[in-house]
RNA sequence: GCGCCGAUGGUCCAGUGGUAGGACUCGAGCUUCCCAAGCUCGCGGCCCGGGUUCAAUUCCCGGUCGGCGCACCA
């Protein structure tokens, strides 16, 4: 199946390898015509779901980000790992763990490769698995993150980003202007995402390019949560982290409250999205049949997700994910609170204005100034962010006093130390300003949570020509069709004269010219026999065929035909335009022609 | 990245130390006329580099790409 899928996918035009005239990079596609189209209207059904019907925004960020925002990530972290492969049992390990483990180093992840490689050789390190000498093996590098250079000469580092949603993170701080600074509200992206991956496979389903269509859903985590009860109805078949450690697959099928209920699904936001997705998903033509919600082990979770659940595909009798629903918490807007300089939280206001005692400072900046010159300014901002944490340092603990003196230096209960950048600084408490007042707090600023619907779109794309791709037996013949959803189809209409001449090409012509005008998206074709023709059409998926015959010169009516039945209706040519939307949004069946 | 297998028209395949053939598709024409019909004609190909050889698509080496398994998938 999914080499007869891959073959039509090519010869067809949905997707193929790109570049393949300069022998071609793996993990890099082309969508043909036909594929293009699909992925578009696949796109489009997203959109409309996660981004209109939900009421959230959608933006277009940049794919070349500077590093500093990957450094905030985590993601520089994460990426630049060390391998080192044993050469006895094959296994990869992560060499700047097998040398923290076994010596006392504790930083080898900032060494070179090769410095490691010595480590490695001068202390006779054994691979952790089989206990084999790793000495002389190569230690290597791999990225999974594209870098680039910004700008001309040596410029900045930058890399393409893994995924967009860091898109949505860093411009926060402008997004929740444009919310009003009202939880929840949800940021979209449809748009590319590039990781390096060691071995790409599979077709579409591990590219190095890829489209991503993610949501970011940016709630107060004391605030209210979703309404369930437009969702109330939906069946989701879960695959729960407990249920994976036993043997044999029991899914467990839940209404999003019942799982909540049940405990089975943390988060009432995770809950609705999972049921959004699984009805978006049955929507562009995945078969439910063959469609999961994985919970992550716990193993399995990323560095910023502290619950995930996978829409998971079943292709061939392998599970190939499609959307992750995460919770990100509050990791990622911290993170950029913590890097960049600008402002990650939204502002809550009190029911009732609220009075309490703050910490606060007023440095003596008269004497920071001459005292510490150029870092006065950031010494001051330290100060402040200590009283906020520890009012106490600012009275003199005991454990200060016992610092001091064990320092040899006289007691000193009237200063207070902080850092800036690995230097400390100290101050005399009388110059901080130091108070605690009482003051009246309207509200309070939320590092809001992130809920992320996650999907990669390549992935629905290819999941939904490898369930909807069916062969028919028609007469002993075998009739291959593509049955898509007319949504999603990549044409809605083929129209054909039944032979081309007496003027029915003509006709034809601009029966297929008029529903061009309508917005249809058509296919004219006149070669073959007529036969010919829809079985082309069945091929690409295309829902309606359109026959202008003799009858059409002298009564203006057509034959439309069914993908899916093959039955044909005689319909009056004006009506094509009001019927083929119709038809294609579900508000008639075909039958009732 | 490792191992095994593979790479020949748009697609699927056959074959050869003297540069190749079929089927389907596609195009033109005739014919038929509502579900891949028939006939005629036509377009179109040996992954790249090196070696052996008078001669390499074929044999050898290396690479690239693909499939499968392992590893990896933050």
């Amino acid at each position: 199946m999914t080499e007869q899928l891959r073959e039509l996918a090519r010869r067809r035009g949905f997707f193929f390898q790109a570049n393949e005239a300069y022998g071609g990079v793996s993990g890099f596609y082309t969508y043909g015509p036909e594929g293009a189209a699909l992925k578009r209207n696949v796109e489009d059904a997203w959109r409309d779901r996660f981004v209109t019907r939900e009421g959230n925004m959608e933006i277009d960020s940049p794919t070349v980000t500077p590093e500093p925002v990957f450094v905030a990530s985590g993601h520089l972290d994460g990426f630049d790992d060390m391998l080192v492969e044993c050469a006895e049992c094959g296994e990869s390990h992560r060499a700047d763990h097998v040398v923290e483990d076994e010596t006392d180093i504790e930083d080898a992840e900032t060494y070179p490769t090769e410095k490691v490689a010595d480590i490695i050789a001068d202390h006779d390190l054994a691979c952790p698995s089989c206990g084999a000498p790793l000495a002389g093996q190569p230690v290597e590098e791999f990225n999974l993150m594209f870098d680039t250079t910004i700008g001309p000469g040596s410029g900045q580092p930058g890399y393409l980003r893994p995924e967009t949603a860091q898109g949505m993170f860093t411009e926060f701080p402008r997004l929740k202007e444009y919310a009003r600074e009202q939880l929840p509200f949800g940021v979209a992206q449809i748009g590319a995402g590039y990781r390096n991956e060691i071995s790409p496979r599979n077709a579409l389903v591990r590219a190095r390019e890829f489209t991503m269509a993610e949501l970011e859903y940016f709630v107060d985590p004391e605030g209210e949560g979703p309404d369930l009860d437009r969702v109330a109805d939906v069946d989701l078949p879960l695959y729960p982290a407990d249920a994976q450690a036993a043997d044999g697959e029991e899914y467990v099928h839940l209404t999003p409250r019942e799982a909540l209920e049940e405990g089975v699904v943390r988060g009432e936001w995770v809950a609705y999205f999972l049921a959004r997705s699984k009805e978006w998903f049955e929507r562009v033509g995945v078969d439910m049949e063959r469609f999961r919600f994985r919970q992550h082990l716990p193993g399995e979770l990323a560095h910023y997700a502290s619950d995930c659940w996978d829409a998971e595909s079943e292709i061939d009798g392998g599970w190939v994910e499609l959307e992750g629903v995460a919770s990100r918490t509050d990791y990622d807007l911290s993170k950029h609170a913590e890097h960049a300089d600008d402002t990650f939280t939204v502002f809550k206001q009190y029911d009732e204005p609220k009075t309490v005692e703050r910490a606060t400072v007023d440095p003596d900046m008269s004497y920071l100034g001459p005292e510490f010159g150029g870092d006065a300014a950031d010494v001051a901002d330290a100060l402040e962010a200590l009283a906020e944490r520890d009012r106490a340092a600012f009275d003199g603990s005991a454990e200060q006093r016992s610092a001091d003196s064990s320092s040899g230096e006289t007691p000193r209960e009237d200063q207070v130390t902080v850092e800036v950048e690995g230097e400390e600084y100290t101050v005399p408490t009388e110059k901080t300003g130091f108070s605690v007042e009482e003051v009246t707090e309207s509200g309070r600023h939320v590092v809001p949570h992130v809920v992320e619907p996650a999907f990669g779109v390549g992935r629905a794309v290819y999941t939904v020509l490898a369930h909807n791709y069916h062969e028919d037996e028609v007469e002993g013949e075998t009739r291959s069709v593509l049955r898509l959803p007319p949504e999603v189809a990549p044409t809605t209409v083929g129209v054909f004269p039944l032979m081309d001449k007496d003027g029915l090409g003509e006709r034809a012509q601009d029966v297929a010219a008029d529903l061009r005008e309508a917005g249809l998206s058509v296919t004219y074709d006149d070669s073959g026999n007529i036969g010919r023709r829809y079985r082309r059409q069945d091929e690409v998926g295309t829902p309606y065929c359109v026959t202008v015959d003799y009858e059409s010169l002298e009564d203006d009516t057509v034959t439309l035909r069914d993908r899916d039945s093959t039955d044909q209706v005689r319909v009056d040519v004006d009506d094509l335009a009001d019927v083929l939307p119709s038809l294609t949004g579900g508000d008639r069946d075909f039958e009732d022609l």
